[in-house]
DNA sequence: CCTGGTTATGTTCGAACAGACATAACCACC
DNA sequence: GGTGGTTATGTCTGTTCGAACATAACCAGG
């Protein structure tokens, strides 16, 4: 196993204007950020490339009014990430739509799969 | 104006397990043609070239056990394509499944946009 | 002062994808 | 029998996107 494949069967991907989209990489991101106090170890922890993750945070800081990520360079343990008060509040309204949709669909999604060929169910 | 813009703020695409996603695109799709009684009416209609939109039609009939369009060559109007019974259920479920996830985030779909820098409300 | 781990950026290469052409088969209709 | 509109496929090409590589700035700690 690389990537700790997020498995969902829900992808939301939110369009807020513009060109600002959030969608399950940004969330997980965010959430990482959160978790390992770090953009790159974020990154190692979900296979993608410091680079791209830390574009990905480019994005999210650059579509709302206060950044969602703060971040320094060296320091102890050489610097780091953390989430603004505004990055745990998109973060958590992110996942409150993701889990309340999969709540409410949960029946029609079983019936969507059961329509599906046999031994083709993830 | 080119494409009808579809409305957008929701994008939801699922995943049915192996490779089979349903998202926005193959909905509106399946509508088109429901509508118009043809790939390629539909595929104009979409701003979508003739050859994406079978390519997505194939992709459809091959993710479920029963095909979702049924397509005939020649005859009156020169052929054209139906949604069968399968085809019209999946249409429905999803459409349902955007419409209830909409309605119940709602809420916190504009606490989001309420973050966004002013004037960049999509 | 040197090292290590991190943030911050630019550049380059390859793969995946979408769009544009091109063609053939099919059949009601005139 | 030719025409027209459609389905059905293949090929090619330009563009976009991500991965990989390369560097620099930064600073706590030994």
């Amino acid at each position: 196993m690389s990537a700790p494949r997020l498995h969902p069967e829900f992808f939301i991907r939110l369009f807020l204007g513009g060109s600002a989209m959030l969608g399950p990489g940004k969330a997980a991101l965010l959430e990482g950020i959160a978790r390992t106090g770090s953009i790159s170890a974020a990154g190692r922890d979900l296979g993608m490339s410091y680079k791209r993750a830390w574009t990905l945070v480019e994005d999210l800081n650059a579509m709302f009014r206060e950044p969602l990520v703060e971040s320094a360079r060296g320091g102890p343990g050489g610097g780091g990430a953390t989430l603004t008060d505004t990055g745990r509040q998109v973060l958590t309204l992110y996942r409150e739509i993701e889990a309340a949709s999969a709540a409410i669909n949960a029946e029609r999604l079983a019936a969507l799969k059961s329509m599906r060929p046999a031994g083709n169910n993830g």
